[in-house]
DNA sequence: ATGTTTGTTCCGAT
DNA sequence: CATCGGAACAAACA
């Protein structure tokens, strides 16, 4: 479910607001298995004072005194909420954290695509540097994204979907990026000009940060939301994912499956290009 | 009942 | 060997 700007608004609410709390006890569902063991999990995490919580690609990070991390990947389904003296009452709880403060960090997954793991530093490192450059931290340009594109005879969709190419894009925000950028989802990505290249560089920040700005994207499923159950707003403005009419021209859009994910795209303002 | 879904990984084919 | 596309993971919902 989330990507970028979803898991950074949860990584950010946590950061603010349970830095320097001591992770007092951890459960684990009976049926469910934590990385790389459930029972070291709980003794690695069970006791640690937490320092930080950040986001690396669509990963939920948490910084332990020890120099250790927890890590959440919520893929489809998974949610980070925070309960304070009142019943959880959430399906599919898959991992508690009991924080000071007699208050919790559920982790939950009805599907169980995503993971909760303990990593160490040198694990964290390792996991940063699988993953392509984020496209806030680094200095992205077109130039680098030609570079990227380079004997990829795929669609260009396809390879933003591609998280060794950009961390945190996903479909929703690779679709919208391609519609500002006014480029076609299937249009290979070896093609994509150096003007293309800097225009669709541009438009993936420009999508992400919306995203951010508007708390992310709930759709109808409710399946997102933050830590203290707010809704993201930014399904408000998408103009091309799960659209009918072009807001721009008006024409109407078109869906077809890349790779199995659903692709939007105007076939006018996003002509076809060989 | 069937088809759809925000993610990732694995595998066989190219 | 790199890349590509489909299947699989599993559940809710329309």
């Amino acid at each position: 479910m989330p990507e970028l700007p979803e898991t950074h608004t949860i990584a950010s609410i946590l950061d603010q607001n349970i830095k320097g709390l001591k992770i007092l006890k951890v459960a684990v569902a009976k049926n469910y298995k934590a990385l790389p063991q459930t029972d070291t999990f709980i003794k690695t995490v069970a006791g640690k004072k937490i320092k930080s919580a950040k986001r690396v690609a669509k990963n939920i990070l948490i910084e332990l005194e020890n120099g250790n991390h927890v890590l959440f990947h919520l893929a489809m389904t998974g949610r980070l909420l925070l309960w304070k003296n009142e019943p959880i009452n959430e399906r599919g709880v898959r991992v508690i954290l009991y924080l000071e403060g007699s208050s919790l960090l559920t982790f939950s997954d009805v599907r169980m695509f995503g993971k909760a793991a303990v990593l160490s530093h040198r694990q964290v490192q390792k996991l940063e540097h699988s993953y392509g450059p984020d496209p806030f931290n680094e200095k992205l340009t077109g130039r680098d994204l030609i570079k990227m594109f380079a004997g990829r005879k795929t669609g260009v969709k396809n390879v933003l979907l591609d998280q060794k190419i950009i961390a945190g894009l996903g479909n929703i925000y690779a679709n919208e990026a391609l519609f500002l950028a006014g480029i076609n989802p299937k249009t290979k990505a070896s093609l994509i000009n150096e003007k293309q290249a800097e225009k669709l560089c541009e438009s993936i920040r420009r999508v992400l940060e919306e995203g951010i700005k508007f708390g992310g994207s709930t759709l109808e499923d409710k399946m997102y939301v933050d830590p203290y159950r707010k809704e993201g707003k930014y399904q408000e403005h998408f103009k091309i994912y799960s659209q009918n009419k072009c807001p721009r021209c008006g024409e109407n859009v078109v869906f077809l499956k890349m790779s199995g994910r659903g692709t939007y795209f105007c076939p006018n303002c996003q002509p076809e290009q060989q």
